[in-house]
DNA sequence: AAAAAATGTCAACAAGTGTTGACGACCGTA
DNA sequence: TACGGTCGTCAACACTTGTTGACATTTTTT
């Protein structure tokens, strides 16, 4: 009989991966050892390398859980509305889309992890984006939106500026729409 | 006699801090080991602990070697054209300027040295920037002026979207004031 | 029940980390 | 010539890193 529906006990393996995308995802991946996530996990080091072959096939295995950016479901009208409202969490937001964006900025400067980054948003998200842009200069102005939407998430959440990382939703909402407009509508 | 006015065989001290920024301000606090610099300075490990009191006290005499931005020294009508033109470097540049903002952007995530980093913008860019913009939100509007520019290089130089890491520089600098005059220009 | 596979525990490893102290070489001054 | 201070070299330290293998335990299959 496989697994019940309910919800049931977590399995180790699903226990190192909670904890290793928590950890990986806020910290970088450098900067998380493999007795961190043990640690958390409340799991024996070794199986790390039991389960997933090694701290790096761990990472790895979170990556895989990353969801497709929801913004790209979106036709070119909604576009606008649809990537700033992804990007616009509040700044101790767990959930999925928040924790991916800022597990971008983290490992994107880590020397192991950067080319694999690299190519996840490369790939992942400006290519598709500048499809759905459409028109002339769609990559630049593909880049201009995510180069304002994550310039933002870093200011808010990793720089921390007083003017932004206290600013309620709705008003850091308007300012974002306001920059990715400006973004959008970039014309040679 | 002290040191002469021509230019020397440079110290120890000096090899060592050349080396140390160099790496530091690249891949990041945590992610560079003190055999790392030594080995690049042509010189022994123990010598660090003794001129600058450890690994930490070396990564902070480079910080004290960072110039104020530049961009601060405009006055309120120049201020666009300097900021842009701080930001718009060839992506392997190596100028004290550029390197400062790779840096800030590379140590800004380190669990041990984020927040020095914070401070040193807030303090030393975005507050003296809303000073100089002056007007209603002149907080936010600086907040989001460094947005769109660390933004611009954290696509060009750290996710190297193919858009932009090979634009001509000329271009970028259209581009980059497209967006900062967006920003300047955002009212409420 | 017996065999086989999966799962967890523990100690240890080689390599790398930052840091320290002993030692000798050098260089200025008394 | 002696002395004192700076400088560089070397070995070693205590610690953390990721990973491995031996062993015991539990679960599943035959």
């Amino acid at each position: 009989m496989t697994k019940a529906l309910t919800t049931k006990a977590p399995t180790t393996r699903d226990k190192l991966l909670v904890a290793a995308r928590q950890l990986f995802w806020t910290r970088g991946y450098s900067n998380v050892s493999v007795r961190d996530i043990t640690g958390a996990a409340g799991v024996d080091a070794a199986l790390v390398s039991r389960y997933f072959g090694g701290k790096q096939g761990l990472f790895e295995a979170t990556l895989a859980e990353v969801a497709p950016w929801e913004a790209l479901a979106a036709d070119r009208d909604g576009l606008l509305a649809a990537a700033v409202a992804s990007f616009t969490h509040p700044v101790d937001d767990q959930s999925e889309a928040a924790s991916a964006f800022s597990m971008l900025l983290s490992n994107v400067i880590d020397p192991e992890m950067g080319p694999r980054i690299q190519d996840m948003v490369q790939n992942g998200m400006a290519d598709p984006l500048a499809e759905t842009i459409g028109g002339p200069r769609a990559a630049e102005r593909a880049a201009m939106l995510l180069a304002v939407l994550f310039g933002l998430a870093l200011m808010r959440k990793n720089f921390r500026l007083g003017a932004l990382k206290d600013m309620p939703l709705e008003e850091l909402r308007q300012l974002t729409t306001h920059l990715a407009e400006a973004a959008l509508g970039y014309r040679g």
